[in-house]
RNA sequence: CGGGGUGUGGUAUAACGGUAUUACGCACGAUUCGGGUUCGUGUAAUCCGGGUUCAAUUCCCGGCACCCCGACCA
């Protein structure tokens, strides 16, 4: 694309209300505008970066066995009354609206009970199990306090996933498929080495969930470390009798900030028994269905890449989440970049060219802002010598490149 | 939800109760052309409602919005 055609500016500076360093590079880069408190809208180079993580979750979750569906945001209030979770004294974080006959709606803030309910028309055999189910879809949660930029929306992007077993011993294979590929997908979007599988509460449901928690000062959790094993736990289950059950102790804890960017549940049969969603086993005995819930928030793993990977110059983005391969800076050579342009873009490789007559200063420190993983200059001295300048975005060094090696440079890379 | 704070051009800021300042941006012209070039001209603002006052961006009251700390976060 061409820079003079993006409808978004980059700024100096972040507006004065905005502390999280998220949002200060997102909004300057022009990634997000803030609508509301805790209301962002995605911008097109924010909206490609939001795509590109959600693509990656939605190949993990295909590729074990997941099938997406849509569910909606409109809730029915007589369903959750069933689960008692319609209550504000039960939860807090709904919104709620109403039809024009007084019947009360909810904004959905998460679907276990939709979801539920809609098996019960497909699931009535052991033969129709096990199912993987998943979903993307924006939530509404009525927060008491929206904070840390894109990382606590009231309004925000969430992939859930909804497992259905038939037994104890077959959740738990389904658990640990989901947790396998959650793994997977933190490592791809570049969170890998920092992010812990973190031991928490269970809540009602179980004895334990799990949190993938990722180190960083912008978090609002705390958890401990077992360095050694990459065991992890949630403040809030640090007890002496929990540390005996995982095998840890507490010397070899160390304690770190962190955000949670998702987070996996076993359910049980919390939703199943109360909304009869069973089946018939093989012998023809009628059984609840095993249920587990798996939510990652895209907006939130942003926020996260964001705030751990950035530098001082502004944010860096990983080759798979990156709005762009390239970005293509032409210095008073506007011919040539365009003829160069126009190969890697008939190549397939996703180019920024910026043709803005502009000073190379303001550039190349645009270009630092908006994080792209490859900067590819041409100027004067690339016409002369027929290279061109290739930085990666986390680098220093710069290597040279020649223009008709260009397109295989970055198909190798 | 408890406590604290702040609302001035698009953004960041200044102004004792007395002509709304400056920088960035934007427009035009010139200049420059490998790390946010330089110069000139121009454009654009006091959250809303009430009160005190000769006079309110400034003081007071109410509302709204936003931010921070805490609580909360199946």
């Amino acid at each position: 694309m061409r820079q003079t055609q993006l409808f978004t500016k980059t700024k100096k500076e972040a507006p004065k209300d905005e502390v999280s360093k998220n949002a200060q590079l997102l909004i300057r880069a022009g990634f997000v505008h803030k609508e509301m408190a805790g209301v962002y809208s995605f911008l097109p180079l924010g909206l490609k970066v939001l795509s590109n993580i959600i693509n990656v979750i939605r190949e993990e979750m295909d590729a074990i066995g997941g099938q997406e569906l849509a569910l909606t945001a409109l809730q029915d209030k007589e369903l959750w009354q069933k689960t008692d979770r319609w209550d504000d004294k039960q939860v807090d974080v709904w919104f709620k609206t109403a039809l024009k006959n007084g019947t009360e709606l909810g904004l959905g803030w998460t679907h276990e009970e939709p979801i539920t309910r809609l098996m019960t028309q497909q699931i009535a055999s052991y033969r129709d199990l096990p199912v993987l189910a998943y979903q993307f879809q924006t939530k509404f949660r009525n927060e008491t306090r929206a904070k840390s930029g894109i990382m606590r929306m009231r309004e925000f992007m969430m992939k859930d996933m909804y497992s259905f077993a038939r037994t104890e011993a077959e959740h738990q294979e389904l658990y640990a498929r989901v947790r396998a590929a959650y793994q997977r997908i933190f490592e791809r979007v570049g969170l890998g080495g920092r992010t812990y599988a973190a031991f928490a509460s269970g809540g009602a449901f179980s004895k334990y969930s799990e949190e993938f928690q990722t180190v960083s000062d912008a978090g609002e959790d705390l958890i401990y470390i077992d360095e050694t094993s990459g065991q992890a736990l949630n403040k809030e289950v640090l007890t002496d009798e929990v540390l005996a059950d995982l095998g840890l102790t507490r010397e070899n804890l160390v304690e770190k900030k962190s955000i949670e960017v998702g987070n996996i549940f076993t359910l049980g049969t919390k939703f199943s028994v109360p909304l009869g969603l069973t089946f018939k086993d093989e012998t023809g005995a009628m059984a609840p269905v095993m249920m587990g819930c798996y939510g990652i928030g895209p907006g939130r793993v942003m926020g996260t890449i964001a705030e751990v990977l950035s530098d001082a110059a502004g944010l860096v983005w990983p080759a798979s989440v990156a709005p762009f391969k390239v970005h293509l800076l032409s210095l008073n050579a506007d011919e040539k970049t365009l003829e160069i342009y126009d190969a890697l873009t008939a190549a397939g490789i996703e180019t920024l060219y910026d043709d803005r007559d502009t000073s190379a200063g303001d550039k190349f420190s645009d270009s630092d802002l908006l994080g792209i993983p490859y900067r590819v200059v041409i100027g004067k001295r690339s016409l002369a010598s027929g290279q061109a300048e290739v930085k990666p975005r986390v680098s220093a060094d710069v290597e040279m490149i020649s223009f008709e090696g260009l397109v295989s440079y970055f198909t190798q890379h």
